[in-house]
DNA sequence: GTGGTATGATACTGACCGGTAACTCTCCTG
DNA sequence: CAGGAGAGTTACCGGTCAGTATCATACCAC
């Protein structure tokens, strides 16, 4: 079926990797700056999961991708569910130091930060290879309540939530937390939106929706 | 693993089903008013679909909760891939119908038009059951760019964006497609947001989000 | 060198996947 | 009553899934 559609990758794994040549066996390893089996596992992961969605890649395809092999992956990490918590948790710590990084550029401006940010994000889903945001396609993916990448997925949004209140309230609005679910839906919407309608579509707009969004509510003190 | 933890479903398919009694065999068929096979299941598969996610659910799932066999799914559908596409084409010719009565009980209204609409979608991610957008969510798990239900998922949004212009445009709003661009990443992200923050979370804006939108946009003629 | 650690390679398990074949039964229609 | 359509039943196919066992190899620190 059409389904499980990895085959470009799956054929690689039918070639026979690191050929022994006359007798010789297993050439090109511990290249000394070649990434641990560790490192080019996780990234390998990390990139196929957010491209091709979990379900659609195997743990197979991963090692075979990142040049390993299925053992080395189960010897770093416990499992496929743990693989993938553990992709997230990376996401939100880079997500949050790109945040802070940001926001410390425009200290005490919470206006100009919260331009800043959408500026970003419209930078992200202008990009045709963008696939939306990882923890929100995570959350449609993976419908069990009690799989480890919820609680992930679910501490991430809280904090962007309550950061974008924070902000608001900095801001003076007269109802930040109405301004900041305002954005929040904005920013959602604009990340899904890339996955239907593409960067022609309602994603191109999402700078000027804030724009105008911040300055409605600002007025309306 | 627990990702395809459909297990309590699962369970069933090792139960005896129509159970041979006396050697007597097939009880309780033709009901009379029992619906169809076919029917059966393609309620079965779309409330599955919706709620597990697509690849979560296998064929086999689907004609046990549908309380009959694969032959029988087999038989009315040709693929799993096609009964998929075949869900999301009913969602749309739903989605217009209901969309066509609400902008027909305010003719020439279209301000009144978006309200209603916006409502609708209040009520819907209100609903702590619901799982967002069908459309979207199969965007987001089915990354294959050739598959089914992939341009059912493009007509439709594309369709969506379209009469959100036409209804921008009714309204003189000074810049009827920024106007439509901002009203749908208002709700695709309501949409999505129920899957992470839930009802509580800035879906619950919603209406009010649009209304300001909509008021802002109106007030820059 | 020796030993520990990381890695590679291969083979395997049991379960599930989508999809098909062949046969039986039931009921409606003519 | 005959026949055909719809439906149920069971068994099967090849392939993939996540996860494990076992052994061999390469490297580094001592």
């Amino acid at each position: 079926m059409i389904l499980t559609g990895n085959s470009p990758v799956n054929q690689r794994l039918n070639m026979t990797r690191n050929p022994r040549i006359n007798g010789q066996s297993l050439r090109r390893k511990r290249d000394a700056n070649r990434p641990s089996a560790r490192k080019r596992i996780f990234d390998t992961a990390s990139e196929l999961f957010y491209l091709k969605g979990i379900r659609a890649v195997g743990v197979e395809t991963i090692a075979a991708e990142a040049d390993t092999t299925k053992m080395s992956l189960y010897r770093n990490f416990p499992s496929k569910d743990e693989l993938v918590a553990e992709w997230l948790r990376e996401h939100d710590a880079n997500f949050w130091k790109t945040w802070d990084a940001m926001a410390s550029r425009h200290p005490k401006d919470p206006r100009r930060q919260i331009k800043a940010a959408f500026a970003l994000l419209a930078k992200h889903v202008a990009d045709p290879k963008a696939r939306g945001c990882p923890m929100a396609n995570t959350a449609v993916e993976l419908t069990e309540k009690d799989h480890p990448a919820r609680k992930v997925i679910e501490a991430h949004k809280a904090k962007l939530r309550s950061r974008l209140v924070q902000m608001c309230t900095q801001m003076e609005a007269p109802e930040p937390r109405l301004l900041a679910d305002q954005l929040f839906l904005l920013m959602e919407g604009a990340q899904v939106t890339t996955q239907t309608l593409g960067v022609r579509g309602p994603a191109r707009s999402i700078a000027r929706a804030a724009k105008m969004l911040i300055d409605a509510n600002l007025r309306a003190s």
